[in-house]
DNA sequence: TATGAATGAGTTTTCATTCAT
DNA sequence: AATGAATGAAAACTCATTCAT
């Protein structure tokens, strides 16, 4: 699906994705910690394969951050193009949030993943492509008076970021009811000509680190 | 402070108050898997003075959970007695937040943390009382009328639980303002009159399995 | 160029010549332990196709030895019948090092090689023969006056053994001086009527495990 | 016996003591290579044990290089302040090779045990003080006319290096007799008034990388 | 047949927990 | 009772060897 996958054998190939994807799962359930060899357990290889397409820890969580951001760049794009209004498009990046919760977690997460992405190339371009998006959204959204106006990019990527944490609760389908009216209450938050006055200034994707 | 302490030699109980300490400012930096020779050193004794006092890292996170929420339940009772209004008590327990933070931290780290605090007599009764302090403040703000009626104590401590997660910018400062336009932004989701109809029913304390 | 080499197609024994030649030079610098992959990649070819050739670590070592036997061998007995006197075929040879050094490289190394070589027939073979070679040298070179006489083939090989050691020194053009030098002194310790008593007898080349 | 060995338990300098033995006794036969589990099982603890004293194979094998150079320089200032000759001195010092051998083999090994000495300022220091007593004695043998006066330290100790490395023959008594016999068809290629011309210059320790 | 992918056993290293001093 | 040493199980990573394409 990205770039470094070409070229490879069909069967190498098929274990790379399953790799990545045993990766995701588990990267999102656990953190960036997991054990090596229950992902390769996950992948249905061994260790040795694992190691062999990723030569450690990074390179691996390099290879699931960019996917991740890849998809989210795309979904987001979508959003903008196909929602009649930015609003919706703001509403809809925010729910389509399983693989932006996973670049969160793995982002968030003790120390090397953040580092990780900022020194690799790919994944800052990206980044910087998922910026430009939440940018046209917010300031559409904003244009067409839907989304208050003192705030900016950062704001709200910060607001997704805490949202899009997990949060496990006893079972699935009340953590899914309870994302749903968090996001439903901080998107009221949002709306514009609603709010009491917010300290400091608008914060822009830059103030947050993104 | 808490039970267990009572009953000790002076020094015995002094250096179970530097464990405790010790453990508390690890455990809110880098989480509940700190080595546990960090928090020994930390706390000036050795691992073994450590493991005579907490047989295991559970009986530690244990203790700290015990007097985090103590303490989270004292700020939360006092906040609900001198503040005028139920509003603003709301508004303090959630800037209070520093041991609160520590106890969402611990909660909803990888697996164990939730089940030790489950497990135990003590911590639970602690739970339900700050429930009920929380109860309090939601159900006596809708009564003034100050916050939106469609949601109950589950909806916000979820919210809390999102605001008071560690979101690691680069420098502090900005780490701050982001934390106090978030809290902001999340209120005005939160006020009476407000807002858009939520998805499903109020959640309850017991939804979010508090 | 051995037995083995024969009765291959055309393009199979050229991979085969140059495998050996990349563990040549392998083993030259880095001693019998050097990764397969280093070497197959240095000559060219896939893991498979070393395998296919040489069905382990042992095969491998067993052909290069008995490649640089032959070799040496070989120069042996030009350096015989070409030189002049048997002390000048005696500072031809030790001098004519390179295929010697790597056998001494490999026979020295920790445990397996010396076994290899032992228990290979061919090699056994060759071992004879250099042994005999020497043998005439040496005898030779006392019968001439040149050489003392209260040594035998296996003081001389022990000499040659130790010399011919790499001695890795910084930079390698101090490396050669001091070879050449050190070659010298131990020279004129050889040299027929100058020497103080020896402890024990001559030893001869079975002496020394040859 | 070293510096760091001090101001530990007693049993804790006890397994110390036994793992730099253990070291000592592998390394000497294996290379520093050896399994660090082979090391902690010879001496009769646990890897953790191992690894508790010395965080990594490096510091493990600077502490065995220290030991066997502080016993080296001590050998060799007593054979100078003992032997009536500085050519008595000279021979004794290669006698006493067992301590000597033993960094020659680390020293030579593959690539990092080199490195590993230069970059340690202890063992340098006494590096240093093992030069300073090599020159005494090869001066003041070359001063009392003992020793050949076209050589210098560098030389000496090129010899010794050649001399001092392992030669695996199959029994031990014929070892140690190849290696008398070596040693004393050396010393008289050393020997005042014996020899041919060099090559190049007398070399320095330095020349040699000493 | 050649290739390079896959496997898994072997090593290094860390750290929770127990035990001797 | 306090200390810090010892233990060993667990995790990361490497590489010889086998196998599918």
């Amino acid at each position: 699906m990205t770039a470094e996958a070409t070229g490879l054998r069909a069967d190498a190939r098929r274990n790379r994705d399953q790799i990545v994807a045993a990766a995701k799962q588990w990267f999102a359930v656990q953190g960036p910690d997991v054990p090596m060899e229950e992902i390769a357990r996950a992948a249905g290889v061994g260790v040795g394969t694992l190691y062999r397409r990723f030569p450690d820890r990074e390179a691996l969580i390099r290879a699931v951050v960019r996917e991740s951001l890849t998809n989210s760049v795309a979904e987001a794009r979508a959003a903008l193009a196909e929602e009649p209004t930015a609003w919706q498009a703001l509403v809809r990046v925010l729910r389509q949030s399983r693989e932006l919760r996973l670049i969160v977690r793995l982002t968030t997460a003790a120390q090397p993943a953040k580092t990780i992405v900022k020194d690799d190339e790919e994944s800052s371009e990206l980044r910087r492509a998922m910026i430009e998006v939440l940018d046209s959204v917010v300031h559409a959204a904003q244009a067409e008076g839907t989304l208050r106006t003192d705030i900016d990019t950062g704001d709200v990527s910060m607001l997704f970021t805490l949202l899009v944490r997990p949060v496990p609760l006893p079972d699935e389908e009340a953590t899914e009811l309870a994302r749903e009216r968090c996001t439903a209450l901080v998107l009221d938050g949002l709306r514009a000509h609603m709010g009491t006055p917010l300290p400091g200034r608008p914060l822009t994707a830059a103030d947050v680190g993104l």
